[in-house]
DNA sequence: CATGAATGAGGCTTCATTCAT
DNA sequence: GATGAATGAAGCCTCATTCAT
């Protein structure tokens, strides 16, 4: 009985990756947003009240995938490369994540809700790989001698290794081989 | 009655590294800037014309301190250790180049020009790097199975491994141990 | 499984008179109209094309009652008393017509003419007061040595006196004794 | 050592009585304060951070000075006359206390202070009344028989009868006298 | 040089109102 | 009639930057 929605949510959430990926949160507008999507800027706001709510929302979104997939780890051969094959597909999101400290969480209370599920979220998600590391020292198959949160910090960083050209696959056979064997010769 | 603060490059370097690790590019203004020093806002103005200029100014200077201490780096029988020591010392600064995307380069030809020289610098910076782990592969002391690039970018990644509460050199023991010898037991 | 509310215009009205009452002219929205109605915002205007012509209409509404009552205080022993009581009840029309000057009357011409018709009934009210007065002067009851307009407007500032913990009963009382005998010992 | 000012305090606060009281709080914005200046919208924003701040922060220094004032009406001989003068020339200033209540206190904490301050003025200002009228009951001056809080609204309402035409001092003369004496004949 | 004043551009948000179903 | 979607106008506010002293 009312007009069709031009827009949806998940048009919203694309959106608003691409435009932070594309200028970070810096160049992330209400305004900018609402040119890609093709509608007038205070129509975001019948969905979202606030810039805040948006991104917190969408990060929030994108995190419990991750999550999600992570319990999935423990069911293959090599849990460890299985993680970096979630993180090569992932890598976005780790450098959207790293806007966060730029949120303010005081822009209602619903942001500063997500803020700390997102906060509960990461734990969850170091946790899981902690496991993940544990149940491979236990078999044997990690070494015990360095601190197991340096480890895994070590292994999470590699996020950062850029894809590049390769494909996914490539990415990750190299970067889990040289993780688990070093780079010596 | 010296109701006149006077100021020089150092303090504003000094202030601006302090404000953007508070709290990143998206909170680094000139308001908090010349609250910091003391000053009036358009006094820095006497120093930059603008924003885009100070900070690519600043940068420039960190990194060319950066690319000059990697060349000490060969003189140690160790280098890949020795940079990561450097590493462990510049996980700031690494911090902070992360905000250069988000700079509006047209601001002046001045802040291109710096933008293009951090470029060059961030290039030599990785082809020294580079240099290293050819010289130790030429060596035999790393591997060569896996693509040059791929191994720089492993060993860059781990910038981001937190140092946390252990001392530079703790760090620097563990990662690099970690990263020569692999993670399996 | 009505899903579709149907109000009339009594329900709006009477939302209208809480909603000004509560937060004056300046919280009054159709937002919080239609949510205190519990209809869309847009189905309020099936009935009023704008803002302005449902918040003159409600008060000329308003206006034509206490007019329409003050006919009968003619019919009183004590018809300035009797004005007193009507005034004590109006209090809150009294509040609200302090919103008039705020009233955009360009809005539509059903506003403008809303607006002369309220003019025409507050003068209308006024001449009705000052009829009581002349008659009670012209039976002696009233004092003839202070202009009439200034007697009319010192009756007519009493309904600022606030009503607060007392019955309106007392409250008239207190007033017109007050009003007539004045504050002298 | 810097530029002149083209505005100050005091001509702020007069634009901004004049604003209010030609158009109430709903029509008073920084956009037309900065006209009837002649200066930029964000000029303001130098002075004041806010437009509730500017309008609590104007309406203190008002009632301050009737408070102030309010204390020399002991000295005169009718003290209630005294204070009707008072308050014939601080009608507008009744005006505008009465939009009060349409103002956002959380808008910053400065705000906050200022409004309750004021309601401690009003306090103050209505206990002053209230002593001048009880030194006059005291004097036998003033009938006892309606409660004193009665009396003191009574008198405080008057502030609404409009000077209009007259002088000041024919206002005073005449509210004051019906004000003691009563309407009756 | 340093300053405080003024400014304009740009971003945020709310709300009355219109539109299509 | 009632609805939810979309919109534009209007107001808020911050900040880099310019200006005059």
């Amino acid at each position: 009985m009312a007009r069709h929605k031009t827009i949806d949510q998940l048009q919203i959430f694309t959106a608003t990756e691409e435009l932070i990926l594309e200028s970070g949160y810096a160049g992330f507008h209400f305004k900018s947003l609402s040119e890609k999507l093709g509608v007038a800027r205070s129509t975001i706001y019948n969905y979202y009240t606030n810039k805040e709510e948006l991104v917190t929302d969408f990060m929030l979104h994108m995190l419990q995938q991750v999550v999600t997939k992570m319990d999935t780890v423990h069911e293959h051969e090599e849990p460890i490369r299985a993680m970096m094959g979630l993180w090569a597909k992932y890598a976005n999101m780790h450098q959207m994540l790293q806007i966060m400290p730029y949120i303010d969480r005081k822009a209602s209370p619903k942001v500063e809700q997500n803020a700390k599920r997102m906060f509960i979220m990461l734990e969850e998600l170091r946790n899981k790989i902690e496991g993940v590391v544990k149940e491979e020292q236990r078999k044997g198959n990690i070494r015990q001698d360095v601190q197991l949160g340096t480890l895994v910090s070590i292994i999470m960083s590699t996020v950062q290794v850029p894809v590049a050209n390769r494909s996914e696959d490539e990415w990750t056979n190299d970067v889990f081989n040289v993780l688990m064997q070093g780079l010596k010769a």
